[in-house]
RNA sequence: GGGCGUUUAGCUCAGCUGGGAGAGCACCUGCCUUACAAGCAGGGGGUCACAGGUUCGAGCCCUGUAACGCCCACCA
């Protein structure tokens, strides 16, 4: 290995190496620690249909931060990695692949060789999503990996079917559900999108039976006439009353139907009265049940229409609908259209229309599996974090509808129900039965469908401990800590967990809810395939490097928002990397000899620490209690800033610079304390920054000499702690006043264009314990300015009148001028200061001469005025005396 | 129709329990100063959407308005 890091910041030089280290050597693995807190994640499995996009990096990063913040907090943490089979989802993709591949469909191949492909596709995307979750430096117990479809998600899925079935809780019935006729299967409320679409309104006359005017109704979906079974209106309907009970004619098929009287119409909206398609629509369907109303279906699963429909049996739904219309107008039934725009549901996978439909599927029986999840979350078992996502929660379940969860399709769980040859007898256990109790017939064929496959995510959070078994794992493990999350799963997910898991185990399945928003483009578009705007973690990777993306997205999200993908974004995170990889560079620089040995470092008894050190270390142990307190709210950002703002502006903007001239000093003993500051400040930082970057922070670590009895990473080292710094508190008093006063005069000289180079001469003019402190930043001042000779003074007696200057709070700044002033930049500095110190005068004095304030405002707030107004009195003061001199020049 | 969120510097966003408006990027000026030009130093820039109210004091709390966005919903 190299004595020092390389001179430039290439993170593709060790990311990979490092992970494989952390991985080999067995980091990431969760040994079961009684001695030790277990904090548990369950990684969201991502689903095996493609590769990762920036959405999964965000959501790795966040469970990844905290992960190793709780590894090194010294809690036993288990992050339980694993991936989805995604029923429709992914036998979309696969056959897809296989018509373009092979040209074939489906069923050409039939359900066995269909599922050889779909398995095959797993075993390739599988592998890919596992090693794209490894670029982005996620430390999950790969030991532990899981796949909703392997063998013990499989026994947990049967087990929770039945135990549910033998509850009555699962059960198998006719019902109108949501069909998507592309996909061939019935579908689940929630995954129906509801979408506007431009549409009409069709107002056609149902002539009477008795061969009376008959009723006028409204349709968006002409086409469905054709399996109406009533025309409803409300009975307090003046204008329909007399037509209850009579008959009307579906125009040209000319079958009778009647009109009814139910609340369902409302008789504000079209005509006030309604076609009743119980096929079609599930309001209709209630008023037809209501009614004992029978059903017709005029469409099948493929959209088409059905023999009901007469000549226009075989078409599809669309075009039925137009030809339907025209002959409708033909035949002068149509009263008149009308533009509407119509809400209509779409598949939330291949986005078709779906069309409402009768059909046998299982159910689960939503209502006493909510109410215990809802109270769950109400008595704060489960929390969501930011809290309103509970709203959203509590909205859904206390609304819910029976789920529907067979899927008309072959990837997947199939449903463990097998049908007697014989007698048709319905048995519902994991394994096919031998006999049959009723008919003794031993032929059975199992049901066709499979399940929906948020039904086995459902179980995630203990399917993936061992459950049903009872495991050592689960025991220890169970219930989770924290799930992570995006918002846009909290009902096909998040809430099926609880419910699911309070049903199996008794308790919550996690403790905290973290949600968080999308990653959009940097347009605030949503990124998709369509648009063509996703940006591929892996690319971002190869060029800025997994931390900087990592930083990126941490610092960037507010809980529950989605955040802007923007490449400043990421370059600004890549550049904090490069600054800090600089600053340990210059570190290691110092604490090695030419031949790479580690120099001495001060012992403890040894250590002489100066002001500077004791600043340093106030403000690390400040910023060591906030970034702590921010991670246990969750609040990454905010963290994220913070280290951020310490290592850029503390650190290396300030302590570097201070620490310079005792580095280079000839006393060995002055140069092994400063290496000692150096280094544990340093050390300290990089704990702090290692759940954001991990990558680089572990890298540099391996160049730092080896602590007695530390671990062999970084990342299974102890995460500090705030340390009493109450004795520091003079020394930051003097490095903070010393900084002004570095500024202050670093500003005279860019105001008047002195080069930074330039040497100079200057003077504080202060009295009184300011001027002690003052005094005691001497050095820092002199470097740090590059001020040659600097002066102390009670009072400007005696010093130069042809001077620039700059007030503090009790304290003058003076620079001798010299021919090459520029006196115009320095009178408009001198009053700008001028007003600004003059309308802060104003505004204090207005406020302490309000007799309600002063009356009513707290001590420490008035104090603070007070002390103020003075201050700002004194630098005014200071700043009116000095202007005149400048006006002198400038008329000159 | 119901619910939620957003509105702060040119851009993207912080601002946690009310008490002197912040960051990054962009912009202007000057610097290749022996860790870093992916950098250093300095600087300009904001009626905190609008209107009321509470308060000694409001970006922050309350009411209303507007614009934008999201979620839910069976309206012919």
């Amino acid at each position: 290995m190299e004595n020092n890091l390389a001179k430039n910041y290439d993170p593709r030089q060790f990311e990979d190496r490092i992970y494989e280290k952390w991985e080999s050597s067995g980091a990431f693995r969760a040994e079961i620690d009684h001695g030790k807190k277990p904090f548990t994640v369950v990684m969201p499995p991502p689903n095996i249909t493609g590769q990762l996009h920036m959405g999964h990096a965000l959501d790795q990063s966040l469970q990844d931060v905290l992960i190793r913040f709780k590894r090194m907090q010294g809690y036993c943490a288990l992050w339980l990695p694993g991936t989805d089979h995604a029923s429709i989802a992914t036998e979309v993709k696969v056959a897809d692949k296989l018509r373009e591949e092979e040209g074939k469909t489906k069923d050409e191949i039939g359900r066995e060789e269909f599922l050889k492909r779909a398995w095959a596709w797993k075993e390739q995307y599988g592998g890919r999503i596992d090693l794209q979750i490894r670029k982005l430096g996620s430390s999950c117990d790969w030991s532990r990996e899981r796949f909703t479809m392997d063998e013990g998600c499989n026994e947990a899925v049967k087990e929770h079917f039945i135990r549910l079935y033998k509850k009555g809780l699962i059960y198998k019935g006719s019902r109108l559900i949501n069909w998507c006729p592309v996909c061939g299967s019935a579908l689940s409320d929630i995954e129906v999108e509801h979408v506007d679409h431009q549409g009409k309104y069709w107002y056609f006359r149902y002539p009477g039976a008795d061969g009376s005017e008959g009723i006028v109704v409204a349709t968006s979906r002409p086409e469905t006439m054709f399996a109406d079974v009533a025309v409803a209106v409300h009975p307090s309907d003046e204008r329909y009353k007399d037509l209850i009970g009579k008959k009307v004619l579906l125009p040209i098929v000319g079958r009778e139907i009647p009109v009814i009287a139910d609340e369902y119409p409302d008789p504000e909206k079209g005509t006030g009265a309604v076609k009743i398609t119980p096929s079609a629509d599930p309001n209709d369907f209630e008023v037809g049940q209501r009614h004992d109303l029978p059903i017709l279906q005029c469409i099948d699963e493929k959209a088409r229409m059905t023999e009901e429909c007469g000549k226009y049996a075989g078409m599809d739904r669309y075009e039925c609908r137009k030809a339907w219309v025209a002959d409708l107008e033909a035949g002068g039934y149509l009263v008149k259209t009308e533009d509407m725009v119509i809400p209509a549901g779409e598949c939330y996978r291949c986005h078709t229309v779906v069309e409402p439909m009768i059909s046998e599927q299982w159910f689960v029986k939503m209502k006493p599996l909510a109410e215990p999840a809802i109270k769950a979350v109400r008595e704060a078992e489960t929390k969501f974090v930011p809290e309103r996502f509970d709203k959203t929660y509590f909205h859904w379940m206390e609304d819910i509808k029976d789920w529907c969860i067979s899927r008309q399709l072959w990837w997947g769980h199939r449903i463990p129900a097998y049908y007697c040859a014989g007698c048709g007898e319905m048995i519902v256990a994991k394994e096919m039965p031998s006999k049959c109790p009723k008919c003794g017939c031993a032929e059975f064929t199992q049901d066709e469908d499979v399940l929906d496959t948020w039904f086995s995510s459902a179980l995630w959070p203990f399917s993936t401990l061992g459950w049903p078994e009872d495991t050592e794992d689960l025991r220890y493990f169970y219930p989770t800590n924290v799930l992570v999350t995006g918002y846009d799963i909290i009902f096909f997910w998040v809430a099926r967990m609880i419910f699911s898991a309070i049903e199996e185990m008794g308790k919550t399945p996690y403790e905290y809810v973290l949600i968080h928003g999308l990653v959009r483009d940097a347009q605030g578009r949503k990124m998709s395939k369509s648009l063509g705007n996703g940006i591929d973690p892996l690319e971002v990777i190869d060029k800025y490097g997994a931390d900087a993306l990592r930083f990126m997205l941490l610092n960037n999200i507010s809980p529950g928002s989605d955040m802007r993908f923007q490449t400043e974004k990421l370059e600004a995170a890549r550049n904090f990397a490069n600054k800090l990889w600089n600053a340990s560079r210059f570190t290691i620089m110092n604490l090695k000899a030419e031949d790479g040995s580690f120099l001495d470092i001060a012992t403890d008894e040894e250590l002489r620490m100066t002001p500077e050190d004791r600043w340093m270390k106030a403000t690390i142990s400040e910023a060591v209690a906030d970034i702590t307190g921010n991670m246990e709210k969750f609040e990454f950002a905010l963290a994220a800033q913070k280290i951020n703002d310490l290592i850029w502006s503390n650190f290396c903007d300030w302590y570097i610079e201070l620490v310079k001239p005792r580095l280079w000093s000839d006393d060995e003993a002055v140069k092994a304390s400063a290496r000692r500051c150096l280094l544990d400040f340093l050390r300290t930082m990089l704990k702090l920054l290692h759940p954001f970057m991990p990558f680089i922070t572990e890298e540099i670590w391996g160049f730092l000499p080896k602590e007695e009895g530390a671990p062999r990473f970084l990342m299974l080292d102890s995460w500090p702690e705030a340390e009493d710094v109450s004795g520091c508190a003079g020394d930051v008093e003097v490095l903070e006043l010393s900084m002004d006063i570095i500024r202050s005069i670093r500003n005279i000289r860019a105001q008047v264009e002195a080069a930074p180079s330039k040497k100079i001469r200057a003077a504080i003019v202060a009295s009184g314990s300011a001027a002690e402190t003052a005094k005691a930043g001497e050095s820092y001042i002199k470097n740090l300015a590059n001020v040659t000779e600097l002066t102390f003074a009670q009072t400007r007696e005696g010093l130069p009148a042809d001077v620039l200057s700059a007030a503090l709070p009790g304290i003058e700044i003076l620079v001798p001028m010299d021919e090459l002033v520029d006196y115009e930049a320095e009178y408009a500095r001198l009053t700008k200061e001028r007003d600004r110190l003059a309308g802060e005068v104003e505004r204090t004095e207005g406020k302490l001469a309000n007799e309600a304030f002063v009356a009513k405002a707290p001590e420490r707030v008035i104090n603070n005025e007070r002390e103020k107004l003075a201050n700002y009195r004194d630098m005014l003061e200071k700043i009116l005396a000095q202007l005149p001199s400048i006006e002198a020049k400038l008329r000159r």
